[in-house]
RNA sequence: CGGAGCAUAGCGCAGCUUGGUAGCGCGCCUGCCUUGGGAGCAGGAGGUCGUGGGUUCAAAUCCCGCUGCUCCGACCA
């Protein structure tokens, strides 16, 4: 705690200065990504690609919980696919990119690198479904995804990205509702209990819906600068989709229907999530739960005491991991432990442990939490329980802090001047009255620049008239910039 | 896609105004020494100055194009 507000990594701008400038310089320090040679695009290097393959891991295992299976549809689609929906078409036309020509011969039919696949995993559905029988169906793919971004920011925007995308097909209206609503709620409980930030549920506006889509709902967090993130998004898509696509199936009544389709999903932007809520000038800081390393043993050995301190550490080592925790030692020689001890807080390891020849003596080891930099000295006998204990402690702290914060930058305005004076003078998300008119929702964009990031499905408070027009209002609406 | 800024060693930067031998810090390599919050000393390696053209006896430096990154705006499941 003492060393708390001291500035120990150089090179990270602190967050006060330039929130901007200290993403990008966590994100470089911490290693977890490099700059590609091609315009918007991102290596993700194998720091930052263990972060989504743990985000993958999490999220598989609950989607095989609700019923799912993973598929692989390609990665090309034909140009007159798109054309079959006519506001899918229009939502993404500006940012595809399109292979025209393969060798010297020109194809017949270009072919759009895919920005979502709802039209060739339509185009699938309408031979694999015949019947009611046949249904629910319920796929995810893990794919990458291109979507040729005008400005690009490392994980939030990027040209190309990765990510999963759900597609399901039902019988009824019904049925497809519960599943867009209960996959959004399986994205809560991930991003929650597993990435330790709190969200808004709520739908979009119509303006800001998915193409195509008859409602969106999507899940909001706030960063620490304030602004909005959509960390992931369920559709309902009605029979959008199946009309376009001909996905029809005979009922048990004897009668043709078209089905009812449902996507939802969830990108590698919840990396830049990840880092933006619970990083501090420090640099990155992980929830344990996600964390590739939960915890890093230093050990500390002047000359003399080199060895014996290795062996006790290398014990330690295999001790706590055989509980079943993620560690790692690093016992580099060439590096001070004052040195390691930034080099991991920057890299966001949950917990440090710290033994060396005075702890031996007491048959103790150090514990340095990331969270809040407290430090305690425990028995041997009890290390395994403590850390077990204390990694619990610290995920459920790293979300009771980030709740906090997205609680005290959430506030409620009755009128568009309080509405403007606030998203000006304080950092957050404001809650408004809106009619329901597209007119008054852009109306608050030129006021401020905040736009609409959804409607709550539990607002902290309901309010009766349009923050605009005065009209009785429709909805309770958060705004608010974003990325 | 519009406006602004930037591009020189792995990273951060100076040099450019006023053209003439490419520099500093950190990192890296070797050795010694050190290890409880980014240690010290000595020696060393590393750069067609983003890219293509132009001006000039001579260009990192001046001019033009292109590319990329950052910020602001427009756009954006």
């Amino acid at each position: 705690m003492a060393n708390q507000n001291k500035e120990f990594v150089k090179e990270i701008t602190p967050q006060s200065e330039d929130f901007s400038r200290w993403y990008i310089d966590v994100i470089r320090k911490a290693d977890l990504m490099d700059y590609a040679p091609v315009r918007g695009c991102i290596v993700f290097k194998p720091d930052g690609y263990e972060l989504w393959e743990a985000c993958q891991r999490e999220l598989d295992r609950r989607f095989k919980e609700t019923g799912h299976r993973n598929a692989y549809f390609p990665l090309f689609i034909p140009e007159s696919f798109f054309q079959k929906e006519k506001e899918h078409v229009e939502g993404f036309n500006p940012e595809l990119p399109w292979v025209t020509e393969v060798g010297d011969e020109k194809l017949e039919e270009r072919l759009a690198i895919r920005p979502t696949s709802e039209t060739i995993i339509g185009h699938m559905y309408a031979q694999w479904i015949q019947s009611y029988r046949d249904l629910p169906v319920l796929i995810n793919q893990w794919a990458n995804v291109v979507r040729w971004e005008k400005r690009t920011l490392p994980f939030l925007r990027t040209s190309e990205f990765l990510w999963q995308e759900g597609h399901t097909a039902h019988a009824t209206a019904k049925e497809a509702e519960e599943e867009q609503r209960r996959m959004l709620d399986v994205y809560t409980e991930f991003v929650e209990t597993v990435l330790a930030i709190p969200v808004y549920q709520g739908e979009k506006t119509p303006s800001e819906k998915f193409a195509g889509a008859v409602c969106t709902f999507s899940l909001e967090a706030m960063m620490k600068d304030g602004k909005a993130l959509q960390a992931a998004t369920s559709h309902y898509m009605g029979q959008n989709f199946a009309k376009g696509f001909e996905i029809t199936f005979l009922d048990r009544d004897n009668v043709l229907k078209h089905v009812y389709t449902t996507s939802w999903g969830l990108s590698t932007r919840i990396l830049g999530a990840l880092i933006m809520v619970h990083g501090d000038d420090r640099g990155l800081a992980l929830p344990p739960r996600i964390a590739p390393i939960q915890v890093v043993i230093v050990p500390i050995g002047p000359q003399k005491d080199r060895e014996r301190v290795l062996t006790h550490a290398t014990n330690l080592l295999s001790q706590v991991r055989q509980a079943g925790v993620r560690v790692n030692m690093d016992a580099r020689e060439d590096f001070s432990p004052g040195w390691k001890f930034n080099e991991y807080e920057m890299r966001g390891v949950p917990v440090r442990l710290e033994v060396g020849p005075r702890d031996m003596e007491k048959s103790q080891v150090v514990l340095v939490r990331r969270d809040t930099g407290d430090k305690e000295f425990v028995p041997e006998a009890q290390l395994q329980s403590r850390l077990s204990d204390l990694l619990d402690e610290i995920q459920k702290n790293m979300f009771v802090q980030a709740k906090q914060f997205q609680k005290e930058n959430s506030h409620v305005v009755h009128s568009l001047s309080e509405l403007v004076e606030t998203l000006n003078t304080k950092r957050g998300f404001v809650l408004a009255g809106w009619c329901g008119d597209d007119a008054c929702e852009t109306a608050v964009k030129q006021e401020c620049g905040a736009t609409s990031r959804n409607i709550p499905f539990n607002p902290p408070e309901h309010l009766d008239t349009c923050v605009v027009c005065g009209k009785p209002a429709q909805h309770s609406v958060w705004f608010a910039k974003a990325y």
